[in-house]
DNA sequence: CAACCATGTAAGGTTATCTAACATGGTTGG
DNA sequence: CCAACCATGTTAGATAACCTTACATGGTTG
């Protein structure tokens, strides 16, 4: 009889996430092609979306904002994944990881507290 | 900067909440008919359920697999909202009222820790 | 046993989402 | 400087998911 809610849950459908997000639908779907997120599918085809695929968004959407690109970013995440690829080719530069940290940071934040920043919630009122 | 999920947030669909809470559509549409809950609606119309809808309905269920009746189940909803209601005719019997405690302790053990019973969330993995 | 209660089900309509394709403005390397 | 690419917008056409309304139904119950 636990009832906690698994960050992991596919509970939320794309116009939810779009507003927690405030990205489009086609940028949401492009991140999903470059596998920053793998949402579930229902019977129907519906991309369900967890907890878990929103905070990733919105770290996207910051490293974005910054000026990097989805190369960079898909690095990002691999080493996250993986901290000891050693397999691949160049590493990231000084200033590069100085903003990863810094989003390391604020993402850390996040989890700490809940699920999102206030800012985003305010629209469900 | 916080990142709470309130728990009034209408962030589920009809499909999602049908399956947190292993009801079918009719009965919940059935019970916003009673007004035990009343979800938000989107421009278009949707249902969109928070996570206290959720454990709403839930505690509907369960009062009803006890064989309780709708017009009770409203009262015992009526009383939680003004503890004071001196208005209305005759009161609830001793054995509703066990009833009624029985199911605000599992109600509280829901709140403390998260927000789902484990055996509804297994359907997600 | 007539009436009601909680739920199922069917029909017909609308919204939200899907994929695929093409369009476009902003970089950027040669 | 411009050709190519990148991230995103937009459109079209299909369909899944949801809506309301109405009628059906089995289980109580006065």
């Amino acid at each position: 009889m636990s009832r906690e809610i698994r960050r992991t849950m596919p509970l939320l459908s794309m116009s939810i996430v779009m507003q927690l997000t405030e990205l489009s639908a086609r940028q949401i779907r492009y991140y999903e092609e470059h596998h920053l997120i793998e949402p579930h599918r229902t019977e129907g085809n519906r991309r369900m979306f967890s907890l878990n695929d929103v905070d990733t968004l919105l770290e996207v959407k910051d490293y974005l904002e910054q000026g990097m690109n989805m190369a960079k970013i898909k690095k990002i995440f691999a080493k996250k994944k993986n901290p000891v690829a050693t397999t691949d080719e160049q590493d990231l530069s000084d200033s590069e990881l100085r903003q990863i940290m810094r989003e390391e940071m604020r993402q850390a934040q996040r989890m700490q507290k809940s699920s999102i920043r206030r800012g985003d919630l305010s629209r469900f009122y």
